[in-house]
DNA sequence: TCAAATCATTCACGGCGTAAATGATTCCGG
DNA sequence: CCGGAATCATTTACGCCGTGAATGATTTGA
């Protein structure tokens, strides 16, 4: 007969919603001291890939896809704007948006950001074969999807 | 000849390793707003499942595993206390450490937390096959070594 | 035309996490 | 065995991030 080992005493810790709590923010720390160089935080990066993926956003749209306060978009904005990553363009059609638009600077800023992201994301998969990697990728889409976010 | 799609304008929101920061990111805020009528937020909760884990750690052992300051783990333990889920224990062989203990209604938070979690995981996995979870869970604990995490 | 809604901005505030200083205890070299 | 250095817990002060509540400018619609 097998003998019964033991229940895990923290079952909690094996959990993949666990896991990706502390994944996501173990990710999110190395990834802020990569761009820490680039006087860059997190989501200054967010709103850097969100305008090149849909040029010329509003400030309040920003705000809703990123689920934050518009008064943090503002200060982000301001950053950026002041290392010449976007510029503020009053929308002509509706002077109270200022949409956000990338300079080559701020495109610049992503792809390093874009290599960097990739370079990290072949570290985390080390080790899985190559059709893991896929099916790991097509099932971490799915949760993000099922958690209602884009894509 | 196949027509050459244009390449997606930002790559870097399709990376794993930013699907994986923003997922944690939001899987958090849903866990903490979750428990937060116990009146625990998720670093409470990280200390309940070490100590299942490895009853009796010193504050300073949790602080090193948990990569943050003992000082906050002095302001977690606080709290802990005052609800009444752990209980300090001075260690009588070195008196400068203090232990902490679940009591059983520390025991009882926990084990809402995992049930908790586990409700979390399958609504994060929903409309994946039963193997696909599975090399899911294998591959995000993989992910979790690479970073140095304990398993 | 004017009141209500919308957008950007500023401001004050709360909360989390850190580093430094303090005190108690333990360790160790001479 | 003794005194200085290391270790652990705690307190305190500080910075930073994110929010919500004004404020002002502009647009909408009745």
């Amino acid at each position: 007969m097998l003998v019964m080992t033991d229940a895990d005493p923290s079952p909690l810790l094996g959990t993949s919603a666990f896991r990706l709590r502390v994944v996501g923010a173990v990710v999110t720390e190395r990834f802020a001291a990569e761009i820490a160089g680039y006087d860059l935080k997190p989501k200054h990066v967010g709103v850097l890939a969100l305008l090149a993926s849909a040029p010329a956003t509003s400030q309040l749209d920003l705000a809703r896809t990123m689920g934050v306060a518009p008064s943090l978009i503002v200060r982000i904005a301001d950053h950026l704007e002041r290392i010449g990553a976007v510029e503020r363009v009053r929308d002509p059609a509706d002077r109270r948006r200022q949409a956000l638009r990338l300079t080559p600077r701020g495109t610049e800023l992503l792809a390093a950001c874009t290599r960097l992201s990739r370079s990290m994301e072949r570290d985390l998969l080390a080790g899985l074969s190559a059709p893991d990697r896929a099916s790991f990728r097509t099932a971490l889409a799915r949760v993000a999807t099922n958690l209602d976010l884009p894509s």
